[in-house]
DNA sequence: ATAATTGCAAACAATTTGCATTCAG
DNA sequence: CTGAATGCAAATTGTTTGCAATTAT
């Protein structure tokens, strides 16, 4: 809840118009937390069957340079789209595959020295790290 | 220089062959740096043009599993390969698009973290941080 | 000899593009 | 009305698979 209004307001500031796909693309993410644009192509389609997957790729991207979600690249396949103020780090486990979210503030200390040893902003949310997990460091350690 | 017969050896142990293929892989790889499959491909086929592109991937992916080269996806589209002893991680500026490198070492504080907190264990050479690049930051503060 | 490896063509997955149609303002 | 947005089909990109031909040992 929340967003209609302020999406078409966001919207009508860039001369772009409000649709009934861009508001069920942007309600999707939101309910799905994060997920693929294939994923969120099935919820979409679970309200309004007709809309294509191609339309769900151009709003992500829209929504995306809009700011209102992000995406991150998991590693493999397709990136995992989420709302922006969902914010968090995930740690993928490159054995079992399995993605686990983590406050950003802990990499707080790697933002100050990137900044400070290298110029460079990071981006905390928009991010993946690897390695593996718990249950996989067990078995093989 | 170096690998011929380590990676002679490390084949005949586990019952591979050796081929020119598989050598020239591995050279491209080392001698490129970092590069995506396509890239490796096209060195490659400097020295052999009839090298499919089929056998560069099949090539990578057991080379990777036998720990002699490693990849990193940076984002976008194809992973990045380099030999397994260059590490670094990656500071991939989500403006420009621009590649930094800069040594593992910048996220051990955070490798702590993670393993205490959650017993997770980083493997910071296998990585992508995104941000923005002291270029772009300067342009949109 | 013979099992591993390669090349090729075809299949696949994820994404993008061109264009005619539809629709929000 | 009119340009922006959508749907559809086809093109692209990156990668994988099936299989017959080749080759290292």
């Amino acid at each position: 809840m929340g967003g209609q209004q302020a999406l078409r307001r966001t919207l009508h500031e860039r001369g772009m118009r409000m649709t009934p796909q861009r508001q069920l693309v942007l309600d999707a993410v939101r309910e799905l937390g994060h997920a693929t644009p294939e994923q969120i192509c099935q919820h979409v389609q679970l309200t309004a069957p007709a809309v294509n997957i191609t339309t769900v790729y151009r709003t992500l991207d829209l929504l995306d340079r809009l700011g209102l979600v992000r995406h991150t690249h998991l590693g493999h396949g397709a990136p995992n789209y989420s709302v922006d103020e969902h914010e968090h780090v995930h740690l993928v486990c490159h054995r079992c595959g399995r993605v686990e979210e983590v406050p950003c503030e802990v990499l707080a200390p790697v933002g100050g020295t990137l900044r400070d040893r290298y110029g460079f902003e990071l981006d905390a949310s928009h991010l993946a790290l690897s390695g593996s997990c718990r249950e996989c460091s067990k078995e093989t350690p």
